[in-house]
DNA sequence: GTTTCATGTAACTTCGTTTATTACGAATTA
DNA sequence: TAATTCGTAATAAACGAAGTTACATGAAAC
């Protein structure tokens, strides 16, 4: 199946937005996240709409980030990013008159609810200062220091 | 996203199976899980490797439970067929030599791997014996009764 | 043994979803 | 006005799951 990546791109811009003073251009953006700047635009175009992102057209244009690191978390991007699916794996159907299915459903459903549910709590504890600390950490432990 | 919907329909089948005395045909199989009797055998023979089931041709042929419903777990289902990829959400690349990257995917795979962790634990506590009593738990609390 | 039934499996097609690309429009700066 | 950069619609490509076709194999019934 194919994977939605978009709030590891989302993400993976982010931080490199937050450790630079200037905006960056879609096209900088998609360079360093190996895609297309037009995919860049239209998802943190999603961003911008929930205001956590602005752009600007023209020469020294491109994408800022307009949110306080440490109140913006994973699980918000991913509402902004419009709550895709979790999970690749999942019921036939969803309105099932069969009552075999209807056990099948409900056992299946109860554990992936519960499992989403962790996920997400997971995700809501992230903020994105915590990516940017962790990057830094990185950063400073290793001896070249490049991008 | 094109959700894998085999473990369901793996379910369905099992317990339909489980309700019968006599083996039931891969014909019979597809009805009752509107789907088609070929993709049945693909999936079931998966199941049939793993000594979950068996198979007849022939006249009075068909698909025959050959395992203990107390002890098979929906997990052990999902392992056999093949631990398809739980989630639809995903890092764009595995092996980044980008710095943030890494911070990036480190976090957001610490998640993903705790909300997997609790799904395959909870697909370990039910069984296809669990499933069989919730359907006929079902089944005796409703009026009429048909299959 | 021939007929019929049913699985076994390889190919191929269809369908849905994500991502990539093209093309053009609009705004901003110099 | 020319260069830059975003905005967005439309289209294509890529991919994987499911559906379908086609034909082979084996088992039972007569």
């Amino acid at each position: 199946m194919k994977r939605d990546s978009r709030l590891s791109s989302v993400l993976h811009a982010l931080v490199h937005m937050a450790e630079r003073e200037g905006p960056m251009t879609s096209e900088e953006l998609a360079a360093c996240m190996h895609t297309h700047p037009v995919v860049v635009r239209r998802t943190m175009g999603l961003l911008r709409e929930a205001g956590l992102v602005r752009s600007a057209r023209g020469p020294q244009g491109g994408w800022r980030i307009s949110a306080d690191l440490g109140t913006v978390t994973l699980r918000q991007l991913h509402e902004t990013l419009g709550e895709p699916a979790i999970f690749a794996i999942g019921n036939r159907q969803d309105m099932p008159g069969c009552l075999v299915e209807q056990a099948v459903n409900a056992a299946l459903d109860d554990a992936f609810t519960e499992a989403e549910a962790l996920l997400l709590t997971r995700l809501g504890q992230i903020t994105l200062a915590d990516l940017a600390a962790d990057f830094s950490r990185r950063h400073a432990g290793r001896r070249e220091g490049s991008t």
